[in-house]
DNA sequence: TTATTTTGTTTGTATAAACAACTAACCTAA
DNA sequence: TTAGGTTAGTTGTTTATACAAACAAAATAA
């Protein structure tokens, strides 16, 4: 069943996402006063790292809804940074294992306190169901995409 | 009242933004598919054009949230592909003035039509209230961060 | 086994973003 | 009227995105 919206402009703001991509800058200033000089896209890679190191850069472009070139040179600027490397599976060497550095791995605990920070920033004063329900019917729109 | 949550993924889809670029990929697709080879950041530019021609950059980075130097270049791409141009306004010598040409006006019906149709395709079963709270949720979120 | 397809990654090219630094035109106030 | 500040836009630099095309390793099929 298709809705029929005639208002193109009422859904306007899905189209440019302002929100995220507020919080993204949020989140870059706010790492940036910790001192650590990082995009909000290379967060969104290395917490998936932090959780679970030595993923493929395929699962890494699946988990950040990333294309494998996007990854590939995400992953270049962060082995620039010295916060992780590359190595290769050795069965299947097709594949490149990432790893994050000792210093990759510190970086953990002060950039996940941010990442709190920011998203504590953004929903003050928005009731936490309603928040769920966003993000639950945003959910339903991605998908519809995919 | 700053809510307190604990849960910094049970947010994560937020930080992505990805149900916004997954429709900002549909919009480029879609518009393809009729021949209009035009980025979504591109229409959201023209969507304000075809309201009303004869804005300045200022006003066009306010209307699309971007800053200055965004919108210099997208107009700067938009007057390589002959859809708008830049008349230096008398009043004030400062200001650009951004008018279509003929070309950009021509496009205006089939690229609303395909962004209807894009937004049709995104909302397919989602609840016309639950998408309103939605954007009004994200509304909140984005003034928390300006 | 060899040929074909699939999978994982990289490279080429174009577009767009943010931030800082800059120029030019305008305004205001001493 | 002139000095200082504001506003509008551009340019430089870095980072990131998409899509297409390439490449090599692995899996599959004949």
């Amino acid at each position: 069943m298709k809705a029929n919206f005639e208002h193109t402009d009422e859904f306007f703001s899905f189209l440019t996402g302002k929100a995220s991509a507020a919080l993204a800058r949020r989140l870059q200033k706010n790492l940036k006063e910790e001192g650590i000089k990082m995009t909000s896209e290379q967060w969104s890679l290395l917490y998936y790292l932090w959780m679970e190191e030595g993923r493929t850069q395929q699962e890494l472009a699946c988990l950040t809804f990333r294309d494998k070139p996007s990854v590939s040179r995400l992953i270049n600027n962060l082995e620039k940074s010295k916060l992780v490397i590359r190595v290769i599976d050795k069965d299947d060497k097709r594949s490149n294992l990432i790893f994050l550095t000792k210093q990759g791995r510190q970086l953990r605990d002060s950039c996940m306190h941010q990442a709190k920070r920011t998203i504590g920033e953004a929903l003050d004063g928005v009731n936490y169901e309603k928040m769920v329900d966003a993000r639950d019917t945003l959910e339903m729109v991605y998908t519809n995409l995919i």
